[in-house]
RNA sequence: GGGUGCAUGGCUCAGUUGGUUAGAGCGCUGCGUUCACAUCGCAGAGGUCUCUGGUUCGAAUCCAGAUGCGCCCACCA
C-alpha cells in the first residue's frame, strides 16, 4: 500500500462524512445506564449560508459533543433551523420584486406558499454545510421552528401567558421599520451613531408685554414638529416661568401648543425648552400620557407624512420633509442656528433603515414577572457564563428589562392565535372582552355569542418561538392529543433524560435576544433551567480587526477553506486562535497552520506504517512496554497531555486543550520519539508508537475529526488490533498506569538538553555540515547509558564518534550528569568568541541578580524555603556555567 | 452618561492561585532535501510585559491613577 506524502483532505473528508452519516454515529437515545450530555444548536436562519461565525460557533459545540461522546456519554446535539421571520420574508420579497410583483399582488396565501417552497429548496443548504465542517449533530432530530409540533408549543405558550395576564394588547409607541413595515422590539432596534444636526427652532409666543415674542427649542428631527402638541420646561427653571401664562403657536401648522412642566426636562440641554411630539418620540410619549396631551400621528407606514400635516407635506418622505421644512423655516427666519450633532438612532437590525418611533396597536409580554426567577438562577450560579464577566451584563439587562413587543406586521411566522369578535371587541378598551385566544379557530365569541370572528393579521416575533428552543425541540408540551399520542411517552422520557441541556454556545450578540429569554421561558414553562453553562465566544474579524460581514466584503468563506485545506484545517485554526471569549482575527494564511498540522499527522502515520510494512511487523495487542528511557519519557508526556487536555476541556478552555495536544504530537512525539526510534524500529517500538499514535488521535479527534477517523481506520486495516468501527466509539484516552522510573525521565530530559546545546554549538562554531566527534566524561553508572544510546546521538547531532573518557581538556557542555568536549579540527572561532562573550556577560548578570536576592535578608527570611533553595541552586548552576565558559574561552582563544 | 473588557517580541495571541533565564503560531535570518513530512528539519535574531505610583522579601501577574483602543447598554430633545 502506497501512502502519498501529502494529505489530501478533499478526497477523504467526503467519504468519511458519508461513513459517519450511514453509521449514524451521532444519534443519541435516552439510556439510563449512561450519563446524558446535551446541547441545542443555536438554530441558524433557514435563509442562512455558513459564515465564519457559524464555523466558530459550531466547531466549539462539536468539540464538546465529540469529547463527551468519546467519554461514553449519550451525547445529543440537537440541530435545526429558525424560520427567521423578517429576514426570510425579505429574501422572498426580493425574489418577487425581480418578477415585478409585490407580496400584496399575489396575496397572503400564495406568498406563504412561495415561502415554503423557498424553504424546501434552500432550507437545507446550511445544514449540509454544517455537515461538511464535521458537525456531529443528531441529524435524525432536525427541527424547524415552524414545524407542526413546534408551532403547538408556540401556541401553548401564548395561551398560558395570556391566561396569566402576562400578555396584553395596547397602543404604545414602538420601533417601526418603515422599510419592513413592521413593529420591532427594543432589541431589534440597534442604536448607531448618525452624523446629524441639532436645529434650534423658534416658536412664536403670544404673551404679555415685556416677555420675548418667541421661544427656541432644539431638535434633531425637525420634521416631527408637525406633530408637536406641547412644549415642556423644567419646573425649577425660572428663566421660563413666564411661559405658563403665554400661548405658544406651532409655526406652519399654526396650532396652539400646551405648556407643561416636567422634571424630565434637562435645563442644561439645548435651550431648556423641549418640543413635545407624543406620537413620535418615546420620551414625549411618556410626557403625553402623563400630561394628557394630544397624540397626533403624522406618518404613514412607510414614513411618508400623512393627512394630519399641512397639504404641502402630505405624501412626502420624512427626510425630504425635513429638508423642505428647514428651507421653509429659514425663509420665515424661524431657525436660530444649527450645530453638528451625533445622535444615536435606532436602526432596523434586518435592513438597517432608521427606525421611526410610532404609536400602534401591538401585543406585548410583561417581562418583569418572568425575569425574577431568571435573575435568581444566574445569581446563584445555577447557570454559569464563560467568560464569567457576562454574568454582570446579563443581570444588568435583566434588572432593567422592558416589556417585549411580540407582534410583527409580516406574514412569515406563527400567526398570532387570537380572534377578535366583530360584535363586542373594542381595541380602545383595556378589558379583554371579545378577545379569544385559542390554538384552534373558535366558532363563536364566548363573551357575546357572536359568530363574526376575525383572526389577528399579525405574526409573532421570531424570537417568540426561538426562546422555546431548548425544550420545544424535545416535543414540549407533552399533553396528549390525537395525532401526537403515540410519540408522547417516548418524548417525555427523552426530555426527562436529556433536559436540562448542559452547555449553550453562542455569540454575545444574542445574549439578550435569545439566551436571556430562553432562561425565562424555560423556568416559566418547564420549571427547570434550560442549560447549566453558557459559553460566549468572540466575534470573527478580519486581520485588521474589522468585523467580518458580507456587506463590507471582508469575509473569508469557510467552505472555501474546507475546499482548499480541509475541514480539519478550518476547525484546527479556529480552535487554536479562539481563546476563551476573545475575538478571532482571521486571514487566509491562518489556516495554513491547520493544514500543516494535518499533514504532519499524516506523515507520522505514513512513517509508522511504512516501517511496519518494511519490517513486516504485525501488531495484535496494544501493550505498552518500556524498553528504554525514550519509552518512559514519551509515555510520561502522553499521560501529562491526557490530564492537561481533559482538564482544559472541562474548564471550557478549548484553545488550551488543542495547544496541548498539538504540542505533544508535534514537538514530543514527532520531534523526539519518532526520530529516536527511526533506526531501531523494533516490535516494541512499533507497538509503542502505534499506542501513542492512537492515544494522540483520540485526543485530537474532537478538534480534527476527519483525519483522526481516517488514520484510525487505517490502523484498523493495517494491524490485527481489535478496534471499534469508529474512533468516536473507542473511548477517551486515560492515563496508562505503568510505573515510570523517574530517573529515566531525568536522564532522557538531560539527553534532550544535551542534543539542543550541541546543535547550538555546532551552529555557533560554524560547523553546519561537518560530522563531529564527542568526548564524554560521566559517572560509571551512566557510562552504560551512553554506550547503549550512541545511536541516538549519532542520529540527532550527526556525530561521527563518541568516546567515553575520564578527563576532558575543555568542556563545551556540562550538566549535573556529564560533561562533553567537542573535538574540532577547524572552526569559526571569531564567531564563537563573540557568542562566548555574550553568554559570559549574560551569566554574569544573572549571577549578580541572584546574589542581590540571596544577600537580601528579608528574602531569605520571608520567602518560602523551597524558593530560596531554588535560588541557591540556580546561582550554583550559573556559577558553574560561568567558570566553564571562561575556561573554554581561555583554551580556545 | 452607565457598564465592561483589552494593552506582552514585526503581526495574532498564551502566560492558572504573585517566585521561569517571559512562551507559541505566523513572519524574518542562517544552514540543511536519497533516509515520514520543504505543507519539513535544525539553529538564530527580536520583548525596559503602555505609563505612573502603591502593596510585597519578590509584580507581566495584585491595588490605585493616567493614556490609548474595543464592545455592550441608555429617552438629553
Amino acid at each position: 500500500m502506497e501512502i502519498p506524502p501529502r494529505y489530501n483532505p478533499k478526497d477523504r473528508e467526503s467519504k468519511i462524512l458519508q461513513k459517519w452519516l450511514e453509521g449514524a454515529v451521532y444519534h443519541a437515545e435516552q439510556n439510563p445506564s449512561q450519563k446524558p450530555f446535551s446541547i441545542v444548536i443555536p438554530p441558524p436562519n433557514v435563509t442562512g449560508i455558513l459564515h465564519m461565525g457559524h464555523a466558530l460557533n459550531n466547531t466549539i459545540q462539536d468539540v464538546l459533543i465529540r469529547y463527551r461522546r468519546m467519554q461514553k456519554y449519550q451525547a445529543l446535539w440537537m440541530p435545526g433551523t429558525d424560520h427567521a421571520g423578517i429576514a426570510t420574508q425579505n429574501v422572498v420579497e426580493r425574489e418577487l420584486a425581480k418578477e415585478g410583483k409585490t407580496k400584496e399582488d399575489i396575496g397572503r396565501e400564495n406568498f406563504l406558499k412561495r415561502l415554503w417552497q423557498w424553504r424546501d429548496k434552500y432550507g437545507s443548504t446550511i445544514i449540509n454545510q454544517l455537515k461538511k465542517i464535521g458537525s456531529s449533530c443528531d441529524w435524525q432530530r432536525l427541527r424547524f421552528t415552524m414545524d407542526e409540533d413546534y408551532s403547538q408549543a408556540v401556541g401553548e405558550v401564548f395561551l398560558q401567558l395570556f391566561n396569566q395576564n402576562l400578555i396584553y394588547r395596547g397602543n404604545y409607541i414602538i420601533n417601526w421599520c418603515p422599510r419592513c413595515q413592521t413593529a420591532l422590539s427594543d432589541e431589534e432596534a440597534a442604536h448607531k451613531e448618525v452624523d446629524g444636526w441639532l436645529y434650534y427652532l423658534r416658536y412664536p409666543v403670544k404673551t404679555k408685554e415685556g416677555n420675548p415674542s418667541f421661544i427656541t427649542v432644539a431638535t434633531t428631527r425637525p420634521e416631527t414638529m408637525l406633530g408637536d402638541t406641547a412644549v415642556a420646561i423644567n419646573p425649577q427653571d425660572k428663566r421660563y416661568s413666564w411661559l405658563k401664562d403665554s400661548e405658544v403657536i406651532l409655526p406652519i401648522v399654526e396650532r396652539s401648543l400646551k405648556i407643561v412642566e416636567d422634571e424630565a426636562v434637562d435645563p442644561e440641554f439645548g435651550t431648556g425648552i423641549v418640543k413635545v411630539t407624543p406620537a413620535h418620540d418615546p420620551v414625549d410619549f411618556q410626557l403625553g400620557k402623563k400630561h394628557n396631551l394630544e397624540f397626533i400621528n403624522i406618518m404613514n407606514k412607510d414614513a411618508t407624512l400623512n393627512g394630519n400635516v399641512p397639504e404641502d407635506f402630505q405624501g412626502i418622505d420624512r427626510f425630504e420633509a425635513r429638508a423642505m421644512l428647514i428651507e421653509l423655516l429659514t425663509q420665515k427666519k424661524l431657525i436660530e442656528k444649527k450645530e453638528p450633532y451625533n445622535l444615536g438612532a435606532g436602526h432596523c437590525y434586518r435592513c438597517s433603515t432608521i427606525i421611526e418611533p410610532r404609536i400602534s396597536l401591538q401585543w406585548f409580554v410583561r417581562m418583569k414577572p418572568l425575569a425574577q426567577e431568571a435573575i435568581k438562577v444566574v445569581q446563584q450560579d445555577k447557570i454559569k457564563f464563560h467568560p464569567h464577566r457576562w454574568k454582570k451584563v446579563y443581570l444588568n439587562w435583566m434588572f432593567n428589562i422592558q416589556d417585549w413587543c411580540i407582534s410583527r406586521q409580516i406574514w412569515w411566522g406563527h400567526r398570532i392565535p387570537v380572534w377578535y369578535c366583530q360584535d363586542c371587541y373594542n381595541s380602545d378598551s383595556n378589558d379583554r372582552k371579545g378577545i379569544i385566544v385559542a390554538k384552534e379557530a373558535p366558532e363563536k365569541c364566548p363573551d357575546c355569542g357572536g359568530g363574526k370572528l376575525a383572526q389577528d393579521q399579525d405574526v409573532l416575533d421570531t424570537w417568540f418561538s426561538s426562546w422555546l428552543w431548548p425544550f420545544a425541540t424535545f416535543g414540549w408540551p407533552f399533553e396528549k392529543s390525537e395525532d401526537r399520542n403515540q410519540k408522547i411517552e417516548v418524548r417525555k422520557k427523552e426530555f426527562e433524560y436529556f433536559y436540562p441541556t448542559n452547555t449553550l454556545v453562542t455569540a454575545s450578540e444574542i445574549l439578550f435576544f435569545w439566551v436571556a429569554r430562553m432562561i425565562m421561558a424555560s423556568l416559566k414553562f418547564t420549571g427547570k433551567i434550560p442549560f447549566s453553562d453558557v459559553i460566549i465566544h468572540g466575534t470573527v474579524r478580519d486581520d485588521k480587526g474589522i468585523k467580518m460581514s458580507k456587506s463590507l466584503g471582508n469575509v473569508i468563506d469557510p467552505l472555501e477553506i474546507v475546499d482548499k485545506y480541509g475541514a480539519d484545517a478550518l476547525r484546527f485554526s479556529l480552535m487554536f486562535l479562539a481563546a476563551s471569549g476573545s475575538d478571532v482575527y482571521l486571514s487566509n494564511d491562518k489556516f495554513l497552520m491547520g493544514r500543516n498540522f494535518s499533514n504532519k499527522i499524516w506523515n507520522a502515520n505514513r512513517f509508522i506504517f511504512s516501517q511496519l510494512r518494511d519490517k513486516k511487523i504485525n501488531i495484535d495487542k496494544l501493550g505498552y512496554k518500556i524498553e528504554d528511557e525514550s519509552d518512559a519519557w514519551i509515555l510520561d508526556h502522553l499521560n501529562k497531555t491526557i490530564t492537561a487536555c481533559t482538564e482544559s476541556i472541562e474548564n471550557q478552555r478549548i484553545d488550551e486543550a488543542i495547544k496541548t495536544a498539538y504540542d505533544f504530537f508535534w514537538h514530543f512525539f514527532c520531534d523526539w520519539y519518532l526520530e529516536i526510534i527511526k533506526d531501531n524500529f523494533s516490535q516494541i517500538k512499533a507497538n509503542n508508537s502505534v499506542f501513542i499514535l492512537l492515544s494522540a488521535l483520540k485526543l485530537l479527534h474532537p478538534f480534527i475529526p476527519f483525519i483522526s477517523e481516517e488514520i484510525f481506520s487505517l490502523i484498523k486495516k493495517n494491524t490485527s488490533l481489535d478496534l471499534t468501527e469508529f474512533i468516536s466509539e473507542s473511548g477517551w484516552p486515560e492515563k496508562e498506569k505503568i510505573d515510570i522510573d523517574s530517573n529515566s525521565l531525568v536522564i532522557f530530559t538531560k539527553m534532550i538538553d544535551t542534543v539542543d546545546k550541541i546543535r547550538d554549538l555546532r551552529g555557533n562554531l560554524g560547523l553546519a555540515q561537518e560530522k563531529i566527534s564527542l568526548e564524554v566524561r560521566t559517572d560509571a553508572s551512566l557510562k552504560e547509558f551512553w554506550a547503549r544510546h550512541q545511536g541516538w546521538f549519532n542520529k540527532l547531532i550527526a556525530a561521527e564518534s563518541i568516546s567515553l573518557v575520564d578527563k576532558l581538556d575543555r568542556v563545551f557542555y556540562q550538566n549535573k550528569y556529564w560533561e562533553i568536549n567537542l573535538k574540532i579540527d577547524s572552526a569559526d572561532l571569531a564567531k564563537f568568541k563573540q557568542v562566548l562573550d555574550k553568554k559570559i556577560s549574560n551569566f554574569t548578570s544573572l549571577i549578580a541578580k541572584s546574589k542581590t536576592k540571596l544577600n537580601n535578608k528579608k528574602f531569605v527570611e520571608k520567602a518560602p524555603k523551597d524558593i530560596v533553595e531554588k535560588e541557591k541552586s540556580k546561582q550554583d548552576d550559573f556559577s558553574r556555567q560561568l567558570i566553564r565558559l571562561k575556561n573554554l574561552k581561555e583554551i580556545i582563544v
